[in-house]
Parts: structure tokens; sequence; C-alpha cells
RNA sequence: CGCGGGGUGGAGCAGCCCGGUAGCUCGUCAGGCUCAUAACCUGAAGGUCGUUGGUUCAAAUCCAACCCCCGCAA
């Protein structure tokens, strides 16, 4: 049961390592996209592409939806990023319960956006967490993890790295089920990863450089860190902490330094509303944004 | 039929509304000067102006269709 590409590495991972794979649970296709037109999630697309039965109920409270999932008689189900509430009757189908391939090292970001905030908070490592799923959100004991340094990842980069690291964990932990030794998580450590909204996109320059500097590297590339200037959107893919100093949002130069709370920062990839990804000093080169120039 | 921007020498753009010599910033190459916080001067090479068709004496510029890229929204 999975929805984005991060799913998607572990349904690949699962199906090459010989598993039966009775059932394939996804969102349904949804309008998506320039031109609104219904779009299958990628785990969808990637199970058809197996040859695999997919399902996609809107939700698993129907008892029809129930009896469908137990019928499967499944010996265990595997949960990555699938988007819905699983009850209780679901989670008790099959045999071995549910396992959820969360993209922390648990109790820390329980939820929806674990990538995102801990790279928001400048967290120096994260990792993946194999749990047995219970009622609560991302709250059941941990079975295994692994861990990997963030470093300079953008949150795509560590998504996709952690997607990898996932596959192969969930693998490995089938295969020892009945040795693994499932492990309480601390709650007192816990942390709820919220959604990220589009509003957080929106740099603020009043935060310190380095905290600009997480935010471009946490919502990149979605949903991209932003300023505005001339009534125009421009995404900051990456950038450089700097010296200077400034009024918050103030250019300082020609090469497009902008003062931040406390040092500054220099975008190094750009990315214009209708264009391509460039780099900063291509923007620069036929777009001057010249020293002076307060953006918001 | 969700809204919108764009495809012009290697890069980023202007020119298009008001058809008629292809421009700017940078890069590249050659030479000069010389060492000035991405150096400066001179010169050169390099473009089927996304594709196809139409209008016209003449189209990057007007019209039609198509292909590709992207922002918003979801």
């Amino acid at each position: 049961m999975g929805t984005p590409d991060f799913a998607v590495s572990a349904l690949r991972a699962l199906a090459k390592a010989g598993h039966d794979i009775v059932a394939v649970y996804s969102q349904p296709p949804r309008p998506a996209g320039r031109g609104k037109k219904p779009r299958k999630s990628a785990v969808h697309q990637a199970a058809e592409e197996l040859g695999l039965e997919v399902r996609t109920p809107a939700s698993l409270r129907p008892d029809e939806e129930k009896a469908v999932f137990a019928a499967l008689n499944a010996d265990v189900a595997v949960v990555a990023a699938y988007g819905l509430i699983l009850n209780q009757t679901i989670l008790d189908a099959p045999k071995h319960g549910c396992l959820n391939i969360h993209a922390s090292l648990l109790p820390r970001w329980r939820g929806a956006a674990p990538v995102q905030r801990a790279i928001l908070a400048g967290d120096p490592a994260t990792g993946i967490t194999i749990m047995q799923m219970e009622r609560g959100l991302d709250t059941g004991p941990m079975l295994t993890h692994t861990a990997t340094l963030i470093k300079g990842k953008t949150a795509g980069e560590l998504t996709a790295e952690l997607a990898d690291i996932g596959a192969s964990l969930i693998c490995d932990t089938l295969d020892a089920l009945d040795r693994v030794e499932p492990e309480a998580q601390d709650d007192s450590e816990a942390t709820y990863a919220e959604k990220v909204s589009k509003a957080e996109a929106r740099l603020d320059f009043s935060q310190p450089a380095e905290q600009v500097e997480r935010a471009i590297r946490a919502f990149n590339p979605m949903p991209g860190a932003f300023f505005e200037h001339d009534g125009e959107r421009f995404k900051v893919l990456s950038a450089d902490i700097v010296e200077g100093s400034g009024n918050p949002g103030m250019v300082l130069d020609n090469a497009l330094t902008i003062a931040c709370a406390t040092a500054a920062i220099r975008p190094t990839r750009i990315q214009r509303a209708g264009k391509g990804a460039m780099d900063a000093a291509d923007l620069l080169r036929g777009y001057p944004i010249p020293a002076g120039t307060t953006l918001t």
C-alpha cells in the first residue's frame, strides 16, 4: 500500500525479491497536473507495469472494502506513504499485521513530512524505521531502522535515498520477521512532522541565513522555496551562505546576495515562473536584480 | 475543454503589438596591453529566429495547426 515515488522503490524491491504480492493498494487517480487530467499514482503505474492487481478505494472504512482486503488472506501488509487511515479491522487482517516504512528515525518526526522537517530542524541525520502499525499515527513498535547523514542534501535527494534504504530494509525485515524484537517507542521523545504548507515555502529573510538555507533545501523540489520580486515568483533551488549584512531581504550586490537576519544568502540555482531552472549568474545576465532591491 | 508564461548563435535575454539591415549581457577563439577585488582593449567565429503550412513584393515579426519546456492550481 503506497502512493508516491517513495513507495515505488519498495514495491519493486519486494517484487524482485520474489514475494507473492496478492494486491497493491494506492490512492485513486486524481485530476492533477496541467490540463487537470486524472493521473494514476506512481505506485499505481509501477504496479501495472509489474502486472499486479491494483485496488484504489477512496476509503477503507466500508465493510465491503474490509471484506475484500481480508479475503486476500495476506501474510503481511507493507505500507509506505499510502495516504489513507487504516482502521483496526484492516490492521488486524494480515497474519503478521501491517508494517510501515517510515522516513525518519522514530519516535522523531512522526507524521506526513518527516524528511522536510528533519532538514528544516537542522538534524544531522535521519533515516528509515520499519514499524508495526497500530491505531495511532506512526506510534507502533519499531522493528528495524537504518540511519543516514543529511549533510547538504535536499528533500528530493534525501527522499530518493531513503526510498532505496527503505526498500532494502523492508526486504531484510521481512526475511527476519520471526527473529526481530519489536521495540516500543518512547513517546516522550516524539515529535510531529506537520505537512508542509505553501505559505511556508515563501522565504523569510528575517531568519538567520542558516535557517533560510535549510528551508531552501527542505522545499526542493516541492513545493519550492521562493521570493517575490516585480510581481513575479522566483524559486530558489539552492543557495550558499555568505557573509554580509543589511536589512533582511535587501540585495547587497549585483550577484544577488540577499541579507538575512544574520549573514546572507546567495542563490546559486533559480527558477523564474514559466522558465526552466538556471544558474543565478545566468538569470542576472538577462534579468538584472540590482543592489538595493528588497525582496519579499 | 482549469488559469498562465516561454521556445531567437554555447548560456541568459531584447526585438514581435506598429512586417523590410538579427541586437544586448556573457561565453568561446585570435591578437594586444599587462597583472586593475569575475581584468582591460581590439578583432573573429558562430543563428534553418521550435516544426509545418498560409497571407505578403517581403515574416523572428501577421494567421492556422502541431511538437517541446515551465509557473499557478489540484
